[in-house]
RNA sequence: GGCGCGCUCGUAUAUCGGCUAGUACUCAAGAUUUUCAUUCUUGCAAGAUGAGUUCGACUCUCAUGCGCGCUACCA
């Protein structure tokens, strides 16, 4: 395993393209190049990856910024944060990309071909496994099989081509993966990949990436395992700019499985699964739909970061539950795995438990107010947090606050049946009527005065503690659930836990 | 098809040649709780297969199988 460099700051990036919205996979790779920025005193870039004009969809960059600020990702530099290495958007980088273009034709080490999308396409159905490289190129439409003079006279009609990347054949390239190892291909079996487009007079992926690193000085690129197969190329273009002594060190991360079956989780998973898979709920410009994203769904952003740092990596010991700050500490590429992650949601769904209940209750009740307000719930911070502190362990999500103490603040319309049935008895009305009595006659009603008074009062009289118990509670909450019943009465108060149980004892009997 | 990467309980993973293979999620049972939930305890459950190296292999090598990725004038 190649040893990380140290001489030089780090330096890593975030490179998306605007497609749409930013999915979860990314969301690891970028948290990921984070991590490993923070924790050796580096940079992160911001950089956006706009080569393919077809592709862009309005309003993906302005999203993918939007989520990573929930995220609480932060950059360093790029697009949107600026920086002494700009333009960080790569359409704007033309110019740069061209010169850098021309120093490999002149090199003699690309050429220019007017092979169009059509003819290449009927190539390939022709002759099977076609590939423009070494093997084919000199029967193809390019400036090795034509005069110069030709080349310039179909440039000078305005005919469009591509400058294609000339590979010289059988080379074993190497490349040193941190997470993988040593990775070896042999360079014949990759093509002339296309480096420029004179249509859009925009370079393509791949020389962009790399002319970009390397000016943007680069120190780690950590980016998914789709990437490994291009690898090897990168490496060759870093040798025709004569650049290895500066080539990042690559990492390539395991990708993100299907929870079921088999394949990546892409973007068009969607809803289809069950859950989300983007940060942010995204409307697509487009077509209109819309696609569930954590923040709406209620998960805590410190939960879907803690989740999706442990698929792929983990701190060597059984720790879990990690701050960022702790991640920042123990993040370590070695320490990733190699095997893809299926991504288990009801792991995901624990981890937004956890994070609630580590929550203080002023922070949920801070998130609770507009749901209480929403239902037409006028009351104060303090009663809101009082409710939280009630029943936050019994949620895995904020929003199911509200189903699980709605009664706390609204009488019982209706009485669940089941609760019903187990509880209110046939004496129910009778001994009801008596507790409220009793309790009515108390100087004290608070809950800790209360209760053992109650029970005393429960146990003269010769009752079943449970019995009389649960039937005011179904009488003040409406079901047999909630937590401690003298919690409630306390957070009721006296008038209106006489009222509830009263009403309920003329409605039920 | 070609090339590459990968393969430990259902899932995520620990183990960097000594294993009675640990942990977490899920699931099940029990305890606690006057209700529900929480919590606690216990349990179920794994090294793809076959060779080789070795005193010893989940860990190293090779083969087979399976999975995934890439194979565009997309990233």
């Amino acid at each position: 395993m190649a040893e990380i460099s140290e001489s030089r700051r780090v330096r890593v990036r975030f490179a998306p393209s605007p497609t749409g919205p930013l999915h979860i996979g990314g969301v690891r790779t970028a948290l990921y190049n984070y991590l490993f920025a923070r924790q050796h005193g580096g940079d992160l870039i911001f950089r956006i990856e706009d080569t393919d004009s077809n592709r862009f969809v309005p309003g993906a960059e302005d999203y993918i910024l939007k989520a990573f600020r929930w995220l609480g990702i932060r950059f360093d530099e790029g697009v949107s944060f600026g920086g002494n290495y700009g333009p960080y958007r790569q359409s704007e980088r033309r110019d740069i990309y061209r010169k850098y273009v021309d120093l490999l034709l002149e090199a003699g080490r690309a050429y220019i071909a007017f092979d169009t999308p059509a003819e290449l396409e009927a190539k390939r159905a022709e002759i099977p496994n076609f590939q423009y490289d070494a093997s084919t190129r000199m029967q193809m439409r390019n400036s090795l099989t034509m005069s110069k003079a030709d080349v310039d006279a179909l440039i000078a009609a305005g005919n469009q081509y591509v400058v294609r990347f000339l590979i010289e054949p059988d080379e074993e390239v190497r490349v040193n993966d941190l997470i993988r190892g040593l990775v070896t291909v042999n360079s014949s079996v990759l093509d002339d990949k296309v480096l420029f487009k004179s249509a859009d007079q925009l370079p393509t992926y791949h020389l962009a990436n790399i002319v970009d690193d390397h000016l943007m000085e680069v120190t780690h690129v950590i980016r998914g395992e789709e990437w490994l197969p291009s690898a090897p190329l990168h490496v060759l273009l870093y040798k025709a700019f004569g650049w290895e002594d500066t080539m990042p060190q690559f990492a390539h991360l395991p990708l993100l499985l299907k929870p079921e079956g088999n394949g990546k989780l892409s973007k068009r998973d969607g809803d289809r699964l069950g859950f989300p898979v983007f940060p942010l709920e995204w409307h697509d410009p487009k077509t209109g739909e819309i696609s569930s994203g954590y923040r709406e769904k209620d998960y805590l952003p410190e939960a879907v970061i803690n989740f999706l740092a442990l698929l792929g990596w983990n701190p060597g010991n059984d720790q879990e539950i990690m701050t960022m700050d702790e991640m920042v500490e123990l993040f370590n590429l070695e320490k990733c795995s190699k095997a893809g992650a299926r991504f288990n949601y009801q792991k995901l769904v624990w981890f937004n438990h956890e994070y609630i209940m580590s929550k203080s209750d002023s922070e949920i009740a801070a998130m609770f107010m507009p749901v209480l307000e929403s239902h037409g719930v006028r009351t104060t911070r303090e009663r809101a947090e009082k409710a939280v502190s009630l029943v936050k362990n019994r949620v895995n999500f904020t929003g199911e606050l509200w189903d699980n103490c709605s009664y706390l603040f609204q009488a019982p319309t209706s009485y669940d049946e089941k609760s019903l049935k187990k509880w209110w008895k046939e004496e129910a009305p009778v001994t009801t009527a008596q507790l409220c009595d009793f309790i009515e006659s108390q100087p004290e009603f608070k809950g800790e005065i209360l209760e053992p008074l109650v029970m005393e009062w429960i146990a003269s009289k010769g009752y079943a503690t449970g019995k009389v118990m649960n039937a005011l509670r179904v009488t003040l909450v409406g079901a047999a659930m909630g937590p401690q019943i003298f919690e409630i009465t306390d957070f009721l108060g006296r008038e209106e836990t006489l009222r509830r149980a009263r009403k309920a004892i003329q409605i039920l009997s």
